[in-house]
DNA sequence: TTTTCTATTTGCGCCAGCGCAAAGACAAAT
DNA sequence: ATTTGTCTTTGCGCTGGCGCAAATAGAAAA
């Protein structure tokens, strides 16, 4: 536990006495299956760093249609945004998809340790500097690829960073509904039951209920990567 | 010019001193129409703040295909991401639209300011804030909006920032071609010309060549939120 | 086993928006 | 006034992907 947030994401480089500081001044939130860390929206009051468990993050568009940003495993960091003003609210809903754990900073808290500690203002900087580059690439492919394309980039990230490999393929760890695809993919549940299925026939994948093995990567990110349109 | 950078997105509420060091460790850099400043995936070794014409910030799909993020105007920063290690690769390309001008820190130097002077630091982390909520704020309206909405609030956002009262509605002063517009907003030039020629028939603009007004900024809106799909 | 609940598939119809091509309208240069 | 280059409009055809509804299939509970 210690261990993981030395190595976290918000906290790596810290120093010895200021990772002390850092334990010091968390407090541990456990949130269970389908609750919320906080809304989009809430004021920006703690950052987290997840111990256990899967946590989601979504956005709710005004008509009420999700959209899911990331799903985030133990030793990422979540609302880090509270090191600024708290004013400026969460720009997303962090909600758990199964029991867990994290620890939490608030903002003062958070401040004060910056203060001693530069890397973390940094770390936080290179963490949005990554969410950035992940919305670009994202709004990229939105903007100039098809849904296809868009769907096989989904599977292949979560492959990326939740895949594990079986005699089959590489499976994808988590329970993974179409309708999850469909929300990180900006489409419809129908749109990736048909693309899925249509995988499945050409070998590229084996698909389950809520299950995924990828079984020719490769295929996919021919897919992913081509250029016609 | 002191002026300009003292209040300047990157470097307000810095103090005297720092403000002092700050404009004598910057350099000015001029590009003409057309020029960059610096290309996506460029190692981020500036920040800069612009200090006269237009600068496009734009990202180059695969494909070619161009998606432009914001127009920057005197006073905005661009390229901020260079207080991280220039490792960093810029996520966008910065493009001249006119003459301009800005000033240019690199990392050496603006670590170093920072040391002294943190409000850089959360500045610049403010300003990150600021492009996260705004990139997720266009995933969402291109995830679950219409094209229709899409130009609507493109078209808002333009005149929010540089729109000028006018007898006939509010100006939105800079060139701005259908292209324009298509890129900023996700679609094509064909589109944006269709659904624009549409709106000046029913009197909610006024348009010409590379000209807009907004004759009913309240019809926009509406057409904008509409939550119907 | 049977029931119940939720996830998934699939047929069908539909339309928003794309892409091309050709024509028209401006603005600046000659 | 004429030319040239760029921006804009518009007709036409096409199709990817959506949305609904009904059937099917798994998994878990009873």
């Amino acid at each position: 536990m210690q261990q993981l947030i030395r190595e976290s994401s918000l906290f790596r480089e810290v120093s010895a006495q200021g990772l002390n500081q850092v334990l010091g001044s968390g407090i541990l939130r456990s949130v269970e299956g389908g609750g919320f860390y906080f809304m989009q929206g809430d004021p920006a009051a703690h950052a987290y760093v997840l111990v256990s468990g899967r946590v989601k993050m979504v956005q709710i568009a005004p008509n009420g249609q999700q959209i899911t940003l990331r799903i985030m495993t133990p030793g990422q960091t979540f609302g880090g945004i509270a090191i600024l003003q708290p004013q400026a609210g969460y720009p997303a809903t962090a909600q758990a998809e199964e029991d867990s754990a994290a620890m939490a900073w608030d903002t003062a808290h958070l401040r004060e340790l910056a203060k001693t500690e530069p890397s973390i203002s940094l770390n936080a900087m290179q963490l949005m500097h990554g969410y950035i580059t992940e919305l670009q690439e994202r709004q990229q492919a939105l903007v100039t690829g098809r849904v296809e394309q868009r769907i096989a980039r989904i599977l292949l990230k979560l492959a990326a960073d939740s895949g594990k490999k079986t005699e089959d393929g590489i499976l994808i760890d988590i329970p993974l509904t179409r309708q999850d695809v469909a929300e990180m993919s900006g489409t419809t549940l129908f749109t990736v039951s048909r693309t899925m299925s249509e995988w499945e026939r050409n070998g590229l994948l084996k698909i389950g209920r809520e299950r995924v093995i990828i079984r020719e990567p490769h295929g996919l990110v021919k897919i992913a990567d081509d250029l016609a349109r």
